[in-house]
DNA sequence: GGTCGTCCTGGTCGGTTGTCCAAGTCAAGT
DNA sequence: ACTTGACTTGGACAACCGACCAGGACGACC
């Protein structure tokens, strides 16, 4: 096989770590698995990676590095918050639709990093990423159909990771795609209710939110 | 060590592998580990089990079974809206906050059962009995606070579990059970706003909703 | 008290896993 | 051309896994 050097080694590992335990399970994500399916013999893994477990981690991280510039790819125009809020959850709901191997594997690799000490940091890794790129996506809410929120943004964050998490659990586990759409969507009209209209000052930085002036976010 | 016959044994050996997965995770209940928690000796669990997996089959249903059974112990008397509402609530989140192990290993058992085609049946299984369950609770809210639904009852049940999922997802991740439960009384209220009184006839059998004239639960 | 079926024991087997290592291969620098 | 260092190879190892089995121990029933 040609000779490459390591970093670059280091993420067609990676990328081979993402492709097995997508399609069949972080468990079936070996060392034997991933190096056939990266085509190289094993020994090539841990000259790269000093355990299995840095490889998980590293692979681990790629996904939340993925997820997170994918979830700002998508950024529509100046609209109203109907428009707005309905296609970032279209959006969303396909994105995920269309991945359910991904999908699955980051359930698993959060339920294994709560249970093994060495995966400790991937879970809460995955979840400040999450929150913080929905934070982001409803600052963009913010901006296209100029609102504010009656709570924290970030308890706001929290709940739509919260509710994202449940139905496509329920969708992994019963296929039921249209459901899991139909109940996002009716979470969006819920989202609505919490906002404000915000008129003033092409950008608004902060502080748009009425009520509730005990902001708690570190 | 004391002889049973093979239906106790069963029990007992369904009882040590829930200690174990709920303890050290589901890669953890090996069949030497359950059987070292049991105090027998490895060959029983292939005396009462003709595989790992009918264990862990059965362990699995006897998690459901507890859940749903669980779920309907607490029962309020006639009471208002948001009395029942916010106590339901604040039951179910302190038993799961109380059961930090079990409630891990369930989102294990699903995950696993999404990818190995010989526990195919558990997740489905786990989460008809969830949503099941949560339905019932529902139909006692109906009942005790004299309310129907302006969407069908079982599409609130998907949605309640959809929510419980999430947030538990996030607070076994980062343990700020404090955000969760406040989270979850947030959707408490919006559930509120789900419900429309109905006054007339002491038993309401089915039909209490208004609008929405295509109910299709089957 | 003897017999028979139920239950238990502990070792063994083949297979898989993560990890390691001695040797081999290749390209670049002198 | 030769050396040096980076990269690769494939086998070996101990540990662990699920499964299996020959045999021992126990209690109930005739």
């Amino acid at each position: 096989m040609n000779r490459l050097p390591v970093a670059e080694r280091r993420e067609q590992l990676i990328e081979a770590a993402l492709a097995v335990a997508s399609r069949d399970g972080i468990d079936a994500a070996t060392v034997r698995a991933i190096a056939a399916e990266a085509g190289v013999s094993l020994g090539v893994v841990h000259y790269c990676f000093q355990d299995k477990d840095e490889l998980l981690r590293a692979m681990a991280h790629a996904i939340t590095s993925q997820n997170l510039a994918r979830s700002l790819g998508d950024l529509p125009e100046r609209a109203d918050l109907d428009t707005v809020v309905d296609g970032v959850i279209d959006a969303l709901w396909t994105g995920i639709s269309e991945s359910r191997g991904p999908q699955l594997l980051s359930y698993e690799l959060t339920t294994s990093s709560l249970r093994h000490a060495e995966l400790n940091q991937v879970a809460i890794e995955q979840y400040r990423g999450q929150w913080s790129a929905v934070e982001q996506v409803l600052e963009l809410i913010e901006r296209t159909a100029q609102v504010g929120w009656t709570i924290p943004r970030s308890l706001v964050a929290r709940a739509v990771v919260a509710v994202i998490d449940g139905y496509s659990l329920a969708w992994l586990v019963d296929g039921d795609g249209e459901q899991a759409r139909a109940g996002l969507q009716g979470f969006g009209q819920f989202l609505k209710t919490l906002t404000v209209p915000v008129a003033l000052e092409p950008d608004v930085d902060e502080r748009a939110a009425v009520g509730a002036p005990d902001g708690a976010t570190a």
